[in-house]
DNA sequence: ACGTTTTACTTGCATGTTGAAGTTTTTCGG
DNA sequence: CCGAAAAACTTCAACATGCAAGTAAAACGT
């Protein structure tokens, strides 16, 4: 039972129309990172995950960031994170080094190498982001995925996630 | 490196504009899927993946479906389904039987308590979908949305799993 | 100053997912 | 028709993830 059917109840259903929309959507949403990990798993030997993570990192001031700073920005758990870093370090991609100003916390760092592999990997990535989300829309429409996404994620914020958030 | 740097190299880079598209879009992405997973556990105890193979189940003929067909509705592999199946029919919600025009095929059937497992849990999850999808956005938005979605399905079709290198 | 909370991770276990076989039945080319 | 290839699953072993605990260090409240 897909939203927008069912009538004789109290909740708002979806209408006709948003229910295509959401149908629509849902591919996207399922489709659209299925793509991308395999484009990357396929050329680069990483997940999206992963990728995303070493993207932060080379972006970073000394290419050093806290590895909770580095879920939040791969919207992942911290848990998860962890075992990332952990399979990335093994492969000599990332270091771990304890952070100088706070002791709990851990600063995650990107070796030359690792940035060799996400420069490597980057080209052949952003292809796809084009071919699979720029190139099918138009200016207009993608000034408008901009905005509905924009709009979206300030409601969707960060409330998730019941463990690893006390 | 998230696309939209480092200047002296062929392929064509995101610039800023599409490149703050392209961050919100990935959030998107990431989080609405997350969030319903969540909502669907919580409330509900099964994954967004269990929900929609029950929910297509729910509204095909005779409350049945081909698993394959079932597969490609709920964007998985076979194999990702077919365990799926097995879980959901442990729990007296989905059974298997053979195909008859097909000895290949296995139908998978929606029960009663199926049935109803669904239905219990459709209002919450359409609260969820509207909360975080469609109440931030204004109509002209939502009708957008559509429009981009359908665009980007249209390209991103079923090609997926295995390389289409050569 | 000191016990309590909170924050920042790490780890172990159960579970889910992928990818590569393996099985059976259909379909297709000749 | 017949043998080869494809289609529709199922299963198994690696591997990834989430969740629940566990540890350790800062922050906080009084």
């Amino acid at each position: 039972m897909l939203p927008g059917m069912e009538p004789g109840a109290q909740p708002r259903w979806l209408d006709p129309d948003e229910r295509e929309t959401w149908l629509a959507l849902i591919k996207v949403l399922l489709r659209v990172p299925a793509t991308l990990d395999a484009q990357l798993q396929r050329d680069a030997g990483i997940s999206l995950f992963e990728y995303l993570v070493m993207a932060a990192l080379s972006e970073a001031p000394e290419r050093t960031m806290r590895l909770s700073d580095l879920a939040a920005r791969a919207e992942g758990t911290l848990s998860r994170l962890s075992q990332a870093v952990a399979r990335l370090e093994k492969r000599g991609w990332v270091r771990r080094r304890p952070d100088p100003n706070d002791g709990r916390a851990t600063l995650g760092i990107l070796t030359d190498e690792g940035y060799r592999q996400v420069a490597g990997g980057a080209p052949a990535h952003v292809e796809a982001v084009r071919q699979h989300v720029f190139d099918p829309l138009t200016k207009a429409q993608q000034r408008h995925l901009r905005e509905i996404a924009e709009r979206i994620n300030a409601t969707t914020g960060p409330d998730r996630r019941k463990a690893d958030r006390f």
